[in-house]
DNA sequence: GGTGGTGTACCGTCCGGTTGGTACAGTACG
DNA sequence: CGTACTGTACCAACCGGACGGTACACCACC
């Protein structure tokens, strides 16, 4: 059933994870999701944790490579346009959140279910990702575009991926596509450094 | 040692996730965090889904509270700038993270603690938060300004926070107060409900 | 070509420890 | 005495992980 056994457990994983949440991801459940023994399990991931590791990096990983997909080089700007396309592919599109389930063999884009099991298992396991928005905050600040336009950008793509890691309602949509609109709006912005050395007074301070 | 048992006991494990993780969470933890036994703490919560639920609805409760205080109400866009206000004043500042914590009898704001439980515990016990987002939305949506910008904001502050719920470097400092004060540009902007009904062409598709 | 040896992939069982939850006896106080 | 609350003892279920064993493919050497 797999030229790898290694990612098709992580693929099981992902989808015991997406469909029964983060406390469920146990050895046995895994075992048997993935058509497997827990001795099996054990002899690929030495442990709960490894396993939890694995699932982080792919992730990260599969992330890494969508960005680089959605790329499209040239003018200022590209690297954060990169990251509002591939973070809105990468989230579900707001209709089909539990279609395309059995679409092939490829299996559940493993999203956030990563990050679901290590912040319940181990926080240490986050390192990974902590690590790769540390790279991906210095790509948005050296895009060519206007860095507090390319964070606000990002923020709001990590709020969009939030919003289905808990299970939130989405964006409705004739909003939705203009949420995006605008934001890819943002990445084109002629604004540069200036902006940011002399930024703006806080006439309303926040308390 | 309390006014209210119940709430010196929410206090305590939310002390107790922020401080260990979401999986040490456990009813002998929280009772001996919160000075009492098993017995004493099943008492006041039933069972550990009922504390988690405690813990999810204070923590809703909470930034409700919050952000009437924020509210300077008149302008349009009041609304979407105390939920910004109040998200900020709840996620740390980018520098005390740890500190403040012998500092009164307050405990620490269990800001995004509960989630974490939820989450990794029972995905259900979110119900509350998704009710709470249902109406915040609606807020924001019908606020007086423009509904993309104020979704923007509220997606960015959601980012923000789950920036420091799963420990990611918080955003440096002078790009920080830059990217606030934009955001609350954006809730003064002119733009009413036109720029919506008709809104722009995706002019560079996702994909 | 048969025999022995080795590495890979996997299975199923067992065990110690932890956890949520119960039972119940006790205590402080009005 | 009853109500509100606390502490102790305990249980059953579950979970991670270790372990011994199996099946099999490949290679070597006589």
């Amino acid at each position: 059933m797999s030229i790898n056994a290694r990612d098709s457990i992580l693929a099981a994983a992902a989808q015991l994870i997406s469909r029964e949440g983060a406390r469920r991801l146990t050895l046995d459940a895994v075992a048997a999701e993935a058509h497997l023994s827990k001795g099996g399990l054990l002899y690929h991931f030495s442990s709960k944790d490894d396993l939890i590791r694995g699932l982080v990096e792919t992730l990260v990983a599969q992330f890494d490579a969508e960005v680089e997909t959605c790329t499209v080089p040239g003018k200022p700007g590209a690297w954060t346009r990169a990251y509002l396309d591939a973070a809105i592919n990468t989230s579900a599109p707001a209709s089909e959140t539990h279609a395309s389930k059995a679409s092939g063999g490829n299996g559940p884009a493993l999203t956030s279910t990563g990050i679901a099991a290590a912040v319940s298992n181990n926080p240490a396991l986050l390192e990974p990702v902590r690590e790769a928005y540390r790279r991906w905050q210095q790509n948005l600040e050296s895009d060519g575009i206007d860095p507090v336009d390319a964070t606000i950008v990002r923020l709001a793509c990590d709020g969009l991926w939030l919003s289905d890691l808990i299970g939130l309602d989405p964006v409705p949509e004739p909003l939705h596509t203009a949420v995006v609109s605008r934001m890819r709006a943002m990445t084109t912005s002629a604004n540069l450094t200036e902006t940011v050395t002399t930024f703006p007074e806080d006439d309303n301070p926040p308390r």
